[in-house]
DNA sequence: TATTTGTACTTGCAAAACGCAAGCAAATTT
DNA sequence: AAATTTGCTTGCGTTTTGCAAGTACAAATA
């Protein structure tokens, strides 16, 4: 079993015993760009995630229900991940992020492009993507 | 060295670089609720950081620019940690945590308190709060 | 002034987590 | 029927963590 014993029953710290690591966010980030993911999409990221690692993480944040597995149209053989509504609840926390990072780093373009859209209307590219997101819960 | 090497240029990947471990974003939060930290106040927070882990992740916070030491007024013998504008533009990424854990977790009653004065008004909160650690800057 | 206490760390070591390579079973393609 | 794809699991060496103890210096106490 992934589930750990929490620290303590601030939220931060209990939001850090389920995504607090190196490559959980990295997950959830590539759901949120590509709203469902094959096994092999994960392990194509730019950061090369181990697969036992992946494995471990997509269990860990299956388990804390952020995100859930269907069955892929095409092929029995093929698992498609996707975010619940609560990992999809992540987005302001993830944009967050990006603006930090934009603030105090140099974007690669195609990501700094999606930040100035943020950046004109927040709460508008929220709404939108969260929409774009839940489509896929159906 | 606590400096580490990029594993790529996405700003998620990036960001959790710095301070994406189960135990960095405590410290912030030590430093967002009480201004100013000593070392031992960091090792009486309810989680229990070892104090080998204290002492790196402090470093790497200070080596990424987003706390730093000043003199204790009262004793040459204390060390005061701050957080650094940088580490004060992480106050909407902590806020957006809460507000996550509160929707999908119960909060002890005083931080519950506070998330609620956050619900009432993001972005004013912010801005006293940004306002506040600012003072301790100077 | 000598001694004890407080504060900020460092060190040693066992345990856990990570990272890489290889292996494996079921489904799909050729 | 054989080869390939897909989603994992397993082994194993390396790194990180976590706990306990130790150290150096400042400050308080006797």
């Amino acid at each position: 079993m992934a589930t750990t014993k929490k620290r303590s029953e601030c939220p931060i710290s209990c939001s850090l015993d389920v995504w607090g690591d190196k490559w959980s966010l990295l997950i959830i980030r590539d759901l949120m760009l590509s709203k469902q993911c094959t096994y092999g999409d994960f392990l194509k990221s730019e950061e090369k995630i181990a697969t036992n690692i992946l494995a471990a993480r997509l269990l860990m944040l299956e388990e804390n229900s952020i995100i859930s597995k269907l069955n892929h149209p095409d092929s029995k053989a093929k698992v498609l991940y996707k975010l619940t509504q609560k990992g999809i609840d992540l987005l302001p926390l993830m944009i967050e992020i990006n603006l930090w990072a934009d603030k105090y780093s140099t974007l690669p373009a195609e990501r700094k492009a999606i930040v100035e859209e943020i950046k004109k209307d927040k709460e508008g590219f929220i709404k939108t993507q969260t929409k774009e997101l839940k489509k896929v819960i159906l």
